[in-house]
RNA sequence: GGAAGAGUGGCAGAGCUGGUUGAUUGCACCGGUCUUGAAAACCGGCGUACCUGAGAGGGUACCGGGGGUUCGAAUCCCUCCUCUUCCGCCA
């Protein structure tokens, strides 16, 4: 949720982000009316205050009259005070009925893009931030795409998973169920290495705390909910971890908070169908290591490219053709300011998979969640809330799986062999 | 799931027969005096959010969340949540 003092203070530049993000021209005219509308707020805050104050003085003097024993002149005041009590309920019920518009309004503008944020509107935009270094790989005339590959290894049961649950419920087996769990310690091994502290969070969480990194309202549709305890289950990791400081006030020397999960992610996927959603591209449930930091804004795009420069070393050790493309601003999430995101090549498809997401959100978390930092002067301020996927691990098996295929089989990268045990699926 | 008890400021812990209590006190923390330095001692400060004001300051709200009673509630009532103990169940 983006600050109202931004969209007071700093309000072309409000406009011309939305404007990045080819918002819409109703959209527009939201700065104007939430600033009206804040007006407004303001207005009624100080009368009803003023109100509030009077009751409480009479409230004090009709006190000490029953206590000087004129109890005749305390209840002629009670009349008083009664109607003034009218007054401010009419007051508190309309303050309610504003800030509720206000917050509305405010909600559905999306973050700020940063000013290295390239225009554009879609996919076909976005920046090549770091094309792949090194030769398209060329995959014999015999190889085979992983949903192919998963099934002549047995590595993975997608009819299985339908059985089980449904589409997108892939079931891990063999050496396919023990390359997920190699990924998984791995990556967090490589997270903790790196300094960030290890949580094992809920995968399902309660409604303020979706609402609090954003997934509600907006992607309520995208998460699986459990209607009879009101849980959601939690579409990634950054969920959890980033409500971990919830309603907090961190000193300067705490940062930067440094955290890093393993976790199932839950998508619904709502209205993804085709090539989309063929073998491990697209899935219902699939696991994945987050890192999230938590920075002061002077420093949160360094924190930004240290994550990113992270991902990186992990995909060039998983021995993955990759690149790295700068979202514009139609592509972008809405929550984000600056978003990096990682593909690797999926010859067999044609296709970049995209396998990571990093982002700074700077305050558009932190506002919702009431997450702040004590500044030189003492006053709270806003801290910046970054994350980044470090890996989502189904894709990451699809571009391995047919990356490194061989005639003598799978080979599995260096890197990774301490954690499967084994260097080659055959 | 059932029963009983409890949830107060960073922590500990008063207040809970309703009225100068945003809240006694201790610890922690910050500033100062003293000291060669430190400790101790002493003095002072020390919650968050919003409104207002150039500022100093003033005002409002908040004692787990929400609602109610009352002129007035941390204090009484209702409800939800959480924790503790006992019973039940169970990995």
């Amino acid at each position: 949720m983006l600050e109202i003092g931004i969209i007071r203070d700093q309000k072309e530049r409000v406009l011309s982000g939305l404007k990045k993000k080819n918002a819409s021209p109703e959209m527009l005219e939201m700065p104007d009316r939430i600033i009206a509308r804040d007006d407004e707020r303001k207005s009624t805050q100080t009368s009803l205050d003023n109100l509030l104050s009077r009751i409480n003085k009479l409230s004090d003097e009709i006190g000490s009259l029953f206590k000087a024993g004129k109890a005749a002149e305390a209840n002629a005041m009670k009349s008083e005070v009664a109607a003034l009590k009218e007054e401010a309920k009419t007051l508190e019920v309309s303050l309610r009925a504003i800030r509720d518009d206000l917050d509305e309004m405010i909600i559905q503008l999306p973050n700020m893009p940063h000013e290295s944020v390239p225009p554009g509107v879609g996919a076909e935009d976005n920046e090549v931030f770091k094309p792949w270094g090194g030769p398209m790989p060329e995959l014999g005339a015999s190889a085979l795409p992983h949903w192919e590959l998963a099934e002549k290894y047995n590595l993975i049961s997608f009819k299985d998973g339908v059985m089980l649950t449904g589409s997108g419920f892939p079931v891990y087996k063999n050496k396919g169920a023990r390359l997920q769990r190699a990924l998984i310690g791995y990556f967090l091994d490589r997270a903790v290495e790196a300094g960030y502290t290890e949580i094992q969070p809920p995968l399902m969480v309660n409604r303020e705390t979706a609402r609090a990194t954003g997934q509600l309202p907006d992607k309520e549709g995208q998460m699986y909910y459990i209607e009879k305890d009101d849980f959601y289950m939690i579409p990634t990791a950054e969920v959890p971890l980033t409500n971990l400081y919830r309603d907090t006030i961190l000193q300067q020397s705490d940062f930067p908070v440094m955290l890093t999960g393993y976790t199932p992610c839950f998508r619904r996927e709502a209205g993804s169908y085709g090539a989309d959603v063929k073998g491990l591209n697209r899935l219902h449930q699939f696991d994945k290591v987050e890192i999230v930091r938590l920075e002061h804004p002077d420093r949160s795009y360094d924190s930004l490219m240290e994550m990113v420069a992270h991902v990186e070393r992990l995909l060039a050790d998983l021995e993955l053709p990759y690149r790295i493309l700068r979202l514009c601003g139609g592509d972008m999430s809405f929550n984000s300011a600056l978003t990096f995101d990682f593909e690797t090549y999926s010859a067999a498809q044609g296709r970049w998979l995209e396998v990571s997401s990093v982002s700074n959100f700077e305050t558009f978390q932190s506002n919702r969640m009431k997450l702040r930092y004590r500044d030189e002067d003492g006053k709270t301020r806003l801290a910046h809330t970054l994350n980044g996927s470090a890996l989502a691990l189904a894709r990451i098996v699809a571009t391995l799986l047919e990356n490194h295929q061989t005639p003598e089989g799978i080979k599995i990268p260096v890197a990774l062999r301490p954690y499967t045990g084994f260097e080659l699926i055959n």
